[in-house]
DNA sequence: AACAAGAACAATAATAATTATTATTCTTAT
DNA sequence: ATAAGAATAATAATTATTATTGTTCTTGTT
């Protein structure tokens, strides 16, 4: 049996604050919010689980606002909303894109699809409220 | 009338290279594509312009890929195909996010959709030929 | 429970893309 | 032709991310 791999408390802890999230954080956000539970908490060591998680598929990159990447501790299909105000991601539920729509393409093309999203972009429900207050 | 702004010939070959080629560059490939004919162009000139094609929607942004963002001289709507492998960023014509379905989730959550865009990802053609060459 | 091998880590340095600064050069209305 | 101010080059600064290295954890075995 193989030994036991990639296990660390602090690797379980930042999954467990990617997943327990709806904000789809920046690396930089995770480390904060566990610096207080764990005050040895170095930032590259939130980096490279991420990096990590990501290569073996546990979790998803929204890809980059502001300069910074998003990640999405939620592996089902769904799609994203970007405020280009406040930089804000939220979940689209639903599939848009359906298995047969991928295959005309990959086959049209000659390549093949892993994944495909949705990228939905303009203002949030909170950056609108803030516009008009009254 | 206005005095006419915005203009330089360095700013009207940087869109030209863009609207130019399919590649969907970076700030630095047009930057290298450009020095020749313009020996004393700065990679500064050639991202600030970016950035203001893109806030005046003239060019549209791909988002990053490899830590590099990449560029879209065409604002006709169209999808992306992303090539894990390689990072070639393809054009997929096609509207595949109707009028209808937009106005649906802007009601649904109270936000006010501006764009929308597909992003397929997989491994490009090029890269399925040089895995097996025979 | 103690041990040892190696995996993961903290701390820090290094890298790389992008943005800001400032003095100079272009552009254009007059 | 001129002058105001817009755009630029050159360079410095910033910022997100990655690499390095010596130390600490984890876990299978004793």
């Amino acid at each position: 049996m193989d030994r036991k791999r990639n296990y660390s408390k602090k690797r379980e802890a930042i999954l467990k604050v990617l997943r327990g999230t709806a904000s789809h954080p920046t690396a930089e956000w995770i480390y904060t919010k566990l610096k207080p539970e764990y005050p040895d908490l170095s930032l590259g060591t939130v980096y490279r689980n991420l990096a990590q998680f990501k290569e073996e598929g546990v979790i998803l990159s929204v890809g980059t606002v502001n300069g910074q990447e998003r990640f999405d501790g939620n592996t089902n299909p769904h799609s994203h909303f970007i405020c280009s105000e406040c930089g804000a991601v939220l979940d689209i539920p639903g599939e848009f894109i359906g298995q047969e729509t991928k295959e005309e393409i990959a086959g049209r093309y000659g390549l093949v699809i892993d994944s495909s999203e949705v990228l939905f972009r303009g203002v949030c429900d909170k950056c609108l409220q803030r516009r008009k207050p009254f």
